[in-house]
DNA sequence: ACTTGGCACTCGGTTGCGACGAGTGCCAGG
DNA sequence: CCTGGCACTCGTCGCAACCGAGTGCCAAGT
């Protein structure tokens, strides 16, 4: 059905199409590309490859170009992951080493990430869900108000003010601070409720109802609702080809100020140690429903951190955007794990 | 030289014009106002106008549109601001109440003041210059390890992971958030530093270096180089009318990318407490000079905290959009002083 | 059976041209 | 100082012709 030739003559169409982003006739692939083959093989090709649903006219006399289904197969079969130049690993060291906190690795990742693939870049903040209290500090801003400060492995931090309903003395925050700690300290995420189940039957009841209150905020900002983050950079990219994104710009701005959806692009991958790639119409996501995503996991052992990604016209330059990314992804992992 | 119905066809034109996006001209004009005189009447007045430099034409036989300065007068001389309708009132209110944290309050505003106005909003976080020291917290993280944190009186939290050269005991971190704790506590941060001053010497020999290296880093957080955040929200609405950016969205994309540069935009307010409106090439940077910044200070006291404001096309609605964006100054300061 | 050259056909893009009309500037008269 | 009239400008629209890249198909060649 699709011999080798077929193949060759799809990625060269593809190829073609990505770096002139105008539609490929026949005769200038036969020319550009070393077929071996006529333009008039070349097209009866064409017209098999159109027919199995790869590629298309824009109108039936203009060249092909490539189908979503077309990307798909050449990103899984015809493409191999361009190995970053000298240059960009210089590039990403550079700029990675030297960031002073969390914040400043993310922020410095995500603009990389946007400058080496020039399209959108999203950069997820480390999971809370996935990673492990470094410790707990409890603050007595005021003899009714405390602040929980919490700090993970991975350098977030997450504060959180709590009201209380009656007062307290310094000594027995100092006690809360205590019997918190100690069982936190350490503790994955996904163990904080059963590290905390038996603490009101311990602690001395003189406190017990302020540190159920405590508990309870606890648990909400680190296990109920976590509070996940992203960061994004690149966003002029998208107007880099006025073609790309006709009169469809406007939808792919707003599916890109909604965290949610951003989340959802970075978090619905099954296995997050390989890179993913989502192709047009791929994409859950309505407003994007005309560009390409490309995402990793990135963490020590692979995906258990958070995700990270670009976003960018289907017409983009799959192996070194999925190149540039897994590199980062290995970066930031790296940089985070030995913080 | 310009008497009240020039002004007045002045008005009409920039009404005309931010609501239609097209030129127009003098008998159109005269028609839909009530202008009591004749289209050449009107064509007289513009042509005075236009030798003033107010108005222009794209080309000789087309309307007339505003230039910089004819909004500028606009905006000056000729309009009011827009109040509220008691439905963005109800708006704000809704929106802002139930915020859980500084972080929580500056993501609710900008998104409410893009949705509110239409544009690009920018909201600056609490600067730290400007607001006080509530607690500073000393963490022990590892023996040759601490972790700094810094909570504001605005809720900003600042913290800093410290790597020192020798190991310290727990009770030296004792001695340590004691002495800072001490002096630090509810100082403004302009008086930090004099506040720091005579720590050194004051304190225990023992712990005398640690000491003044963990000085060194407060005041670097703090005050040497304090940083400034920014929230943007709305970039969505650059696309709203194609017309407004015909080629000249990417320099503005790049422009609102740059954390520099909208700090820029809020800062260089000289006098915080009035809305400040910056029209086209009025706009000291960049990429901006094709559109108009409105900007306000907010806090306690009138733009102690830090600056709001929207970005958009020259052609917006100046009166709504500095209502708008005084308003939510306006609660955004309540909110943060009541906090 | 596959490849190849030839050939008629399609169709979007470009160019040229004329009509249209919104809008202007100017002037003479009220 | 306002007003109506008038000639002029110039961008836009519609139309027709043309060009050329590209296609599909077929018959001949290997």
């Amino acid at each position: 059905m699709l011999d080798d030739r077929k193949l060759e003559v799809l990625r060269a169409i593809v190829e073609d199409f990505v770096s002139t982003n105008e539609p490929v006739g026949s005769k200038s692939l036969a020319e550009r590309h070393a077929l071996g083959v006529s333009p008039a093989t070349v097209r009866n090709d064409m017209a098999a490859l159109e027919d199995e649903g790869f590629i298309t006219h824009p109108h039936t006399s203009a060249g092909r170009i490539p189908t979503d289904k077309g990307y798909r197969l050449f990103v899984d079969r015809l493409s191999s992951v361009k190995p970053l130049s000298p240059a960009e690993r210089r590039a990403i060291e550079s700029f990675l080493t030297g960031a002073v906190d969390l914040d400043d690795v993310v922020r410095r990742s995500v603009r990389l990430l946007a400058q080496l693939t020039r399209q959108v870049a999203v950069v997820q903040y480390p999971s809370l869900s996935r990673s492990a209290v470094r410790h707990l500090e409890i603050v007595h801003l005021a003899p009714n108000r405390l602040l929980l400060v919490t700090i993970m492995d991975t350098g977030r931090v997450e504060q959180r003010v709590l009201e209380l309903p009656a007062v307290l003395s310094d000594d027995e925050v100092a006690q809360l601070r205590q019997a918190f700690g100690a069982r936190l300290h350490g503790a994955k995420l996904i163990d904080v409720p059963a590290a905390l189940a038996d603490l009101p039957d311990a602690a001395p009841p003189a406190i017990r109802p302020v540190l159920t209150s405590v508990m309870t905020v606890v648990l909400e900002t680190l296990v109920d609702q976590p509070e996940e983050r992203v960061a994004i950079a690149g966003t002029a990219n998208l107007t880099r080809s006025a073609l790309d994104f006709p009169n469809t710009l406007r939808p792919v701005l707003e599916a890109l100020e909604e965290q949610v959806v951003l989340l959802k692009l970075i978090g619905e991958v099954n296995d997050p140690t390989t890179v993913h790639v989502k192709i047009g119409e791929e994409n859950s996501v309505e407003g994007l429903r005309s560009t390409s995503v490309v995402t990793v996991g990135y963490g020590p052992e692979a995906g258990t951190y958070g995700g990270l990604g670009v976003v960018g016209p289907t017409r983009m330059d799959y192996a070194a955007s999925i190149g540039s990314v897994r590199a980062v992804a290995r970066y930031v992992g790296e940089l985070l794990a030995g913080a």
